[in-house]
DNA sequence: GTTAATGGTTGATAAATATCAATACAAAAT
DNA sequence: ATTTTGTATTGATATTTATCAACCATTAAC
């Protein structure tokens, strides 16, 4: 099947038109056109480096941000070291607890590669909230989505040991992030790291005993699922 | 000081009158006289005897659950076993996931006392959250805020080893549940195992050691915390 | 009062994990 | 090509934790 990539899709639809949210944001399309009219007199396109902060847990959130291009981490700084919650692809809403429960950003977001993201003010995206009760319905539908993906992903890891925390953050990479078995990390083992919640030593132990069992290929920051199976039982049972 | 205990409270204000959640919670303050009244009919008061299912994840989420008396586990039933998110006390709205995201119960809830919840039917909820924007809000805004401080513990649990983890549920207890640094437990060890996600040997052995330490004194179900400043340290520091 | 049953504790053992230091590797710079 | 720098791996060691089986305590049943 013929494969579109990011930047054909970008080029086709222009990014700095709401049309390219449209097209891949469900809560977008309930939208009137008055009220796409006043995000897009509003909103703001931000481009961001490699390593740059998107925002930072603690500081106000004074913008609703729309993801559009590139790959972010979404991850929550603690004293003992970062945990990654989720990787942020093109193109999601990224509205965590700050939209809805109080105005503070309760974890922070930073690039990893080269990413494009549009920010539309609280105030306005409150405001259609208030007046459209689909979009409001579906908006906050998404939002709870994803606090309850994180929320379920916390649990999963705290109940499993390194094996099974491993293999389910490489499918998870597989099939939610990369959608494919064979994918290049935009990130270091130390991303990785934070993002099975496994001492980096430990994370190359594994790794390295699950290619000895033929499970995985790894080379650098690549790595091939070879037997996703044996990957999901693995994670199923520890 | 004079201390109330909760069946004086009950007595007073009639458990079956509105006015009961209407002095606790805070989100029912909003409303008009009119949906009050409509809550009023459409609610049920149920009884449950300590140990009961008040619900159980998977099943639809037909009502919005105000828990008037007694105290309940909030749990997760993960293939290898269980974990206690948080515990239930008067008066507690009990809307995880469900109302917000789709109709189904994203946990169970448990009986640990005999307790009496009141139900509201889902459909009367959404329709005067429709209506009622300042209530709608802060309805919100509570249901947000009760997942945050699970997935915030969840995170905390995530990051640290076992003395912290069971200091760290201690203080909660004392703090949140209880309000006291004494008191009885309203379950068994099993519990408090789930709560601080630990074996159960594991548990009694950190315990133990607080005990030697003279940091707390346990006999039974009762528990007394000797010196929460230097479990609080624990906590902080694993 | 004795017995059974349940729940909680304890010590010994085994498994898993983190940590540390040394090494290997890869990428970038000279 | 060679050095330099940052990143990744590896083996040895030390902690930590879970598990198992035995034991003790408390309560319930007879």
């Amino acid at each position: 099947m013929f494969q579109q990539n990011e930047c054909t899709i970008l080029s086709d639809l222009k990014l700095d038109n709401c049309g390219f949210c449209l097209g891949r944001s469900e809560s977008f399309s309930l939208l009137t056109k008055e009220e796409l009219d006043k995000i897009e007199k509003s909103k703001v396109l931000v481009n961001f480096k490699k390593g740059e902060t998107i925002f930072k847990q603690g500081t106000t959130a004074t913008h609703s941000v729309s993801f559009a291009k590139g790959l972010a981490k979404l991850h929550d700084d603690r004293p003992n070291g970062e945990i990654i919650y989720r990787f942020i692809k093109p193109v999601e809403l990224i509205n965590g607890y700050g939209l809805l429960f109080n105005e503070t950003h309760h974890y922070s977001v930073t690039a990893l590669t080269d990413a494009t993201c549009c920010l539309i003010p609280v105030g306005i995206v409150a405001d259609i909230m208030e007046k459209n009760t689909g979009f409001r319905r579906l908006f906050i539908k998404d939002i709870q989505m994803y606090n309850f993906l994180i929320q379920d992903r916390l649990a999963d890891l705290l109940s499993k040991r390194n094996p099974g925390r491993i293999a389910g953050s490489l499918i998870n990479l597989s099939k939610n992030v990369y959608k494919t078995n064979k994918f290049h990390c935009d990130f270091g083992r130390k991303e990785l790291q934070s993002y099975c919640c496994v001492s980096q030593d430990g994370l190359s132990k594994t790794l390295k005993q699950f290619e000895e069992a033929e499970i995985i290929k790894t080379k650098g920051r690549k790595i091939e699922l070879l037997k996703p199976k044996i990957l999901e039982k693995i994670w199923q049972f520890g």
